[in-house]
DNA sequence: CATGATTATGTAAACGTTTTCATATGTAAA
DNA sequence: TTTACATATGAAAACGTTTACATAATCATG
């Protein structure tokens, strides 16, 4: 491979002029600039742009942290943060956690070696001291799917609780009162969290009163869902319609409840929630409350870029818009005998 | 930041022994290795893996182009690809195409620019020279969901003649005799090309005439489902079932048939390829091919470190096995009146 | 105790860029 | 003609590692 230097013999000049063709060819003169050229042809130069990493101090590289790229959520804000990255000139590095903090730890820990210039996360885990960590270091990053609102970590997410209240308030408006909730772990996700706080609030709104028995903490798996969904079920007295906390849940549910002969939505109406692109395929379609996936992970990577750019940190706050979806997936609760 | 030689110099050793240190470090001695970790300690010392990559000339990095991460098969084996990548100690650069040559050119540019070590191609087209100059430099790279059977090129794929030829078969089982095919387009995927001469071939073994007005070449998204469904419904003699050659058209099939109050399967059948996850949630669930995309992504990564860290260039043909997955969405023939 | 082998460590160059500073040349103003 | 300034280019150091080679120290063997 041939380096600048060859260039730079070839069309006898020094390598700072080939370095000046090659990154502000208007400050070279004419003549010069175009006899580099022709040595670049000549010996078949091509660009290695981690030498340019490593001399500057700029990987221009992004690394980009989501719980697994196979869930179509995060893959639409996958694609929004490289859009936008790779637009500016930046790669992203991605990396999976499975919802698994030690794996998020590990991962910050190779990427930060990798000398990316920023990180973007959906994490799983606010407690733990890794966020501390990047922030005493002055690392830029920003959460995705947030539920942070102040302080000095740049966040954009969406009103978790609105959304889980809303979720909710269709389902009363429907007239049912049974209402359960299929959420994932509160341990490992805040997320979930509000949307259950957002669940009861509205309840308690209608006075319908809350029922522990009816909500169920549980992973993020289609498994989870259908097992879920038949616990829910074999209750003395079982839900009319469930809120999922996210659409992987509510998918999986619906297996379950086929699965046990009940009918949808006629015997039991389900809300999930984010709005996969799958949403509106399944069978009934899903109602769900939509998060703006892709838009979150550009303007993250918006958020990101601006700070590593300007050498910043100040913190950026943000929340997306949420709409609820009705399509067939629940309806109006049945007479209970 | 720290560098090795700030802890070279509080340890009062040189920068070679902390190295040894940190890659080797049964070559030092207990005591050096114990107040080389002590130094570590006190600046805070962080490894700098860009400068490893720039003083080894090995990034440890791995670029993958995929049309789109949002569909979720290449999310899947994009997984499969970061898994067995990961584990090795690699991290992956992920580029999207959107199934155009153009942009394929540019993001292998701009990764080799990167330094990555090797490609994992979902390539869009075989025509163009692009694969020829990365052979031609001894470039290491791998071909997936690729047609490729022989010659220099490493390619992991499946046999898209016979998933052609087995969704039409499953079809003619059914006594379908009027059956129609919405295609990607030929011109820039192979892949189509392949399972439309299995379609072809398995209705000319069956003594079915082939009808061209009933093949359609599209793009690979939702809406040209759509519409191709409706454009098929709308000719003099309409099929009674399509074979898409993918699952979005599929999916955007089954939509525009719901739209034009066509019932599914008992009007129309659909048979899909890929098996997508959604595919078991759709409405009727999707008969369709499947295909092993995690399995494909992890293979692919497996033969191209293999290359990578031999140095060789020995080409590696796979094809992956396929199965038809019977679901609703197909069921016999309807009466013609 | 001499020899050779082994082990532990150091020296310094190399990787391919960018960038600071200096110098040379050309040009316009005084 | 001098002065000042802008423009074009070059020299060389710097970025943070690895590594080939050299040297010193230790050790086992005869």
């Amino acid at each position: 491979m041939s380096t600048i230097r060859d260039v730079a013999k070839i069309a006898d000049v020094s390598t700072a002029t080939v370095s000046r063709v090659i990154n502000s060819p208007e400050k070279v003169g004419h003549g010069t600039r175009e006899s580099v050229y022709r040595a670049m042809k000549v010996c078949r130069y091509k660009y290695n742009a981690l030498a340019r990493g490593f001399a500057t101090r700029r990987s221009h590289t992004l690394g980009l942290i989501v719980p697994t790229i196979t869930n179509s959520i995060f893959a639409e804000s996958t694609r929004g943060v490289q859009d936008f990255a790779n637009e500016k000139g930046y790669q992203v590095i991605l990396g999976n956690s499975d919802y698994q903090y030690e794996k998020e730890v590990k991962l910050i820990e190779v990427l930060r070696e990798r000398q990316v210039e920023g990180l973007i996360i959906t994490t799983t885990n606010l407690k733990g001291n890794i966020l501390k960590n990047l922030l005493d270091d002055g690392f830029p990053f920003v959460l995705l799917y947030s539920t942070v609102r102040r302080g000095p970590i740049s966040a954009i997410g969406i009103d978790n609780f609105l959304g889980g209240y809303r979720a909710t308030e269709h389902l009363i408006h429907q007239k049912h009162s049974q209402i359960a909730m299929l959420a994932g772990g509160f341990n490992f996700s805040d997320r979930s969290f509000h949307r259950w706080h957002g669940y009861k609030k509205c309840l308690k709104d209608h006075n319908i009163k809350y029922d522990p028995d009816l909500v169920l903490q549980t992973v993020y798996s289609l498994s989870s869902g259908l097992e879920g969904v038949k616990s829910l079920l074999s209750l003395k007295s079982p839900p009319t319609a469930i809120f999922c906390s996210n659409d992987i849940l509510a998918l999986g549910a619906m297996e379950g409840a086929r699965e046990s002969g009940i009918r949808l939505p006629e015997d039991l109406s389900i809300v999930g929630f984010d709005d996969m692109q799958i949403a509106s395929f399944v069978n009934p379609t899903l109602t769900t409350i939509r998060q703006p996936a892709y838009d979150m992970g550009k303007f993250g990577a918006e958020v990101l870029l601006q700070n590593v750019t300007e050498n910043s940190c100040k913190p950026v706050h943000r929340i997306l818009e949420t709409s609820l979806i009705i399509r067939k997936s629940t309806t109006i609760a049945p007479i209970r005998k």
